[in-house]
DNA sequence: TCCTGGTTACAAAATAGTGCGTAATTTACA
DNA sequence: TGTAAATTACGCACTATTTTGTAACCAGGA
């Protein structure tokens, strides 16, 4: 089962923004524009594999538009789309969900489990 | 490099969302509370491990409230905790951009590149 | 024996990293 | 003047690592 087409477009962000990298590109490119071997710079954990791979994911969803210029040495910007903007504040949206939800998994039961059992 | 530690929240959150079951799993806990074989049934492509792996990794994450009655046959509920509630609208929003989304990455360029070059 | 919700061990598959190659021009240097 | 070396953004093949699936096992009562 390799690429099943969703339809559902959650399920199509989340093909996109999953994984560690789509997220902090997205942030590396917030507010600058970068070349290839910047970004390679700003994390060194990323290899040149994964970083032209996501990078073309990015770009082929819309979010990054890649530049290249003419000439050598090669030379090619990116940064992002309109919509890839629009995507930031989102993203952002998810950080303070995440910062702010309660702990109410571990608070006193709302659900009357008078008869909860922990778990195995 | 395994766990990295990474107390940037949003890579924290993407490290949960990822994925593609734990966005399917808050949809199928939205409105109802169901039990490991209901959601087992809801897709049949997501195998019995999984299952109990991600909503493990959900309940962790104070996502889901997992509630476990005592007795035989055995019986789990699972339903969205408060937070898991309020993450909803947050994933729905990136739905809602994604289909939304314009295609300008294929626009007639806004960054003077005169001097552009069809990637390789 | 079946039921449910797991867990574990092992195997298969997908994903990520490493290192080499390449292109066209400039600079380095004898 | 001739040539070797560096530069940049990858593609490719091979390997290492991680994730996922499969199947078997468990508990204890009906």
């Amino acid at each position: 089962m390799k690429d099943v087409v969703s339809n559902c477009p959650i399920e199509e962000v989340m093909r996109v923004l999953s994984g560690r990298w789509p997220t902090l590109l997205l942030y590396y490119l917030k507010d600058d524009t970068k070349r290839f071997s910047d970004l390679r710079r700003d994390n060194p954990t990323l290899s040149h594999r994964m970083l032209a791979l996501e990078l073309r994911k990015l770009e082929v969803a819309g979010i990054i538009r890649r530049t290249a210029y003419p000439g050598y040495p090669l030379r090619v910007d990116y940064d992002l789309t309109a919509s890839g903007l629009r995507l930031v504040p989102l993203i952002d949206a998810l950080g303070d969900w995440w910062e702010n939800r309660t702990g109410d998994h571990a608070d006193p039961a709302e659900k009357t489990p008078e008869q909860l059992v922990s778990a195995a």
